[in-house]
DNA sequence: AATGAAAGACGGCGAAT
DNA sequence: ATTCGCCGTCTTTCATT
């Protein structure tokens, strides 16, 4: 899973995380290189699936996506059908932006992404209807300070 | 900033933040319309804000980012120069991907990637000489069970 | 591994409906 | 607000060094 870049990838990563919408001429000009290598060296990045998407960011607040949430959640179930379950709610529900399993005494965070706190409540009903959970704790975001994918490379 | 979308500027975002890296003429056959209209969209949601930014997701662990961190952070100092030194901090730290101010008894929660446990430790430290920090908890991911931007229009 | 050339596809825009 | 269509630019490939 590991894989090599050299420095060119790496400038034309960064480029690419920075604007993906310039043409190819603009990125080799930023990287000081030129189309054709650059090019090449995109697709064999494409092919390894370092890079892995190509989307656009869109702004949730102006799309009515007003309110954050992060879950914080313990559970008493350590059984595989449990998890299967529960991981299979969480991928379908289309408000969970991101899933992690943890180490420690908490087991699983979410962070939520909604309209509305009322949403947030039925994403929440629906959750605990679905699966057996010991112990929720919402933090509700106030202010989003920063937000980023980028990798420093 | 509420901004009006119609059926079929949201079936464009869709399109969009699935692959952005399809042409015009295939967005425009996917959601059932042709090329200038959806253009003018798309180029209206860009003038408004709605479309931040077209980027590459990439693949953190192929790149080396092994370990990604959520920091609940509590302060005792909620003076003005405090807040604008720790977020001026937070922002110009690359390994932070996500920082929110919270409601509730957590301050702030923070989402930091990096390549292991001692860059973290290094994040850390120099997080708290730089500003007066009162309680650390930090949440070590195991597994990441889902992590998408996309939203649901 | 980089350059240059070249075909075809695509974006960007205007005119017309 | 959509269709058609043009032109210039860009992607993609290949031959060459």
């Amino acid at each position: 899973m590991a894989f090599r870049l050299d420095d060119t990838d790496r400038k034309i990563l960064t480029e690419l995380q920075a604007d993906a919408s310039r043409s190819l001429d603009e990125i080799a000009r930023a990287v000081g290189s030129s189309k054709t290598p650059v090019w090449n060296r995109i697709k064999k990045m494409r092919d390894a699936g370092i890079i892995r998407q190509q989307t656009v960011l869109l702004d949730a607040e102006a799309l009515g996506f007003e309110a954050t949430f992060f879950v914080l959640i313990r559970t008493s179930e350590h059984e595989a059908e449990w998890q299967r379950k529960f991981l299979a709610t969480l991928r379908a529900r289309p408000e969970v932006q991101e899933a992690h399993r943890l180490a420690g005494d908490i087991d699983y965070i979410l962070k939520v992404r909604v309209k509305n706190a009322r949403a947030y409540d039925q994403f929440y009903q629906a959750l605990i209807s679905e699966v057996r959970i010991y112990n929720v704790t919402a933090l509700l975001s106030m202010e989003e300070i920063k937000s980023t994918l980028a990798l420093p490379l």
